[in-house]
DNA sequence: TAGATTGTTAATCGATTAACAATC
DNA sequence: TAGATTGTTAATCGATTAACAATC
């Protein structure tokens, strides 16, 4: 039975050790006193918190550039996000085969997901389609959404949604970038908020 | 002049007054007392700090799915990331033709970086070319990159790295899934932390 | 001048962490 | 038993916000 200290497992995290058993024991997860935290047992049941021990199917909606790339992602199988169903509206594309995987037309997506289990649809259509798209998914039963359009869904409650927006990504790249050029230069928009502000 | 009071912006930015006008006083955004914040300046100035106001020509490393996709997105340019280069070093890739670019050779892309003014690079490649991608981008003067691949980067300091896992994100929304799952049953990992833990 | 709203101080709230009694 | 380390309390730190003097 491998046991490690709250220093030395808070010390791998990067973060206090009073911080860290806190958030153990929160969690329900306990150590022994004088010996540490069993390393099993921690990752067992961090893993059951976090949902790392469940799979969790997923479907792609849109066989575009976007939906083939995501199918062809094999790290998605590897962490627990097996992609079971694609789909499209396109003749050109529906019966085409991504992967292994023949492109199904959306209409059969209730009977899918019913059968395949599904519990992740991830969007991957033109913006104009993520709503209907949306509705469908809802309307199948499939509780989680992740949303690369750049649109916001409506969902009803329960439904999880996430959104992965590439402009917002590059946005947030480049603020960084520049505030560390802003830096170098001696300006000091955020990095010094106490020092004089240029206008 | 059209004005508006702390008030009104902190209502549409889901915040509060006070801490509103501590924020923009902080980044050198000033209003007039009895009165209120001038709309253009408070947009003009918040742009400059967010940066932008400004354009961020980007280049697509890698031309397979995901790489097209980037390219395809009319998103990009219309939020200020024009893609200006996609390059790949497969020369079934190399001279096709992607949205009106041609893809290039890496080789060229100091040449092309310098030429266009290449601000951002986005790393849509295998992830075990990533790193010498990033070594290549980094050498080309390049200050931010965007990794889409699953590996962390080493690079020097100053070069802003931000990555997009697609794993992580299906791991985060499959998470609040089942947090949400979980509350209804009765569970509280999280939910309620002062109440009684299951084990 | 009277009313409104900023800019900032002081009070409050919550999160982090030092410290230590409990206990393996 | 002596040493080590947890689990938690109490102190500290920082962030948020109420309140109000300054002032348009």
């Amino acid at each position: 039975m491998a046991s490690v200290s709250s220093e030395q497992l808070a010390e791998q995290a990067g973060v206090n050790s009073a911080t860290l058993r806190r958030d153990l024991s929160a969690l329900g997860i306990g150590g022994t006193r004088g010996v540490g935290y069993d390393v099993k047992h921690v990752l067992h049941h961090v893993g059951l918190v976090l949902g790392v021990n469940q799979e969790w199917p997923v479907s792609v909606i849109g066989a575009g550039n976007l939906g083939r790339a995501l199918v062809n992602y094999a790290g998605l199988s590897e962490r627990g996000f097996p992609v079971r169903a694609v789909f499209d509206i396109s003749p050109a594309k529906v019966g085409t085969e991504v992967s292994g995987l023949v492109v199904q037309h959306l209409d059969r997506l209730p009977e899918v997901v019913a059968s395949m289990g599904i519990l992740v649809a991830v969007i991957a259509t033109p913006g104009e389609a993520a709503q209907d798209v949306a509705d469908a998914v809802v309307g199948a039963g499939v509780p989680s959404i992740l949303n690369f359009t750049a649109d916001s869904l409506h969902v009803p409650e329960g439904v999880v949604v996430r959104r992965v927006d590439l402009a917002t990504e590059l946005q947030i790249l480049s603020f960084y970038q520049q505030r560390s050029t802003a830096a170098d230069r001696g300006f000091q928009y955020f990095t010094d908020v106490d020092g004089p502000v240029p206008d």
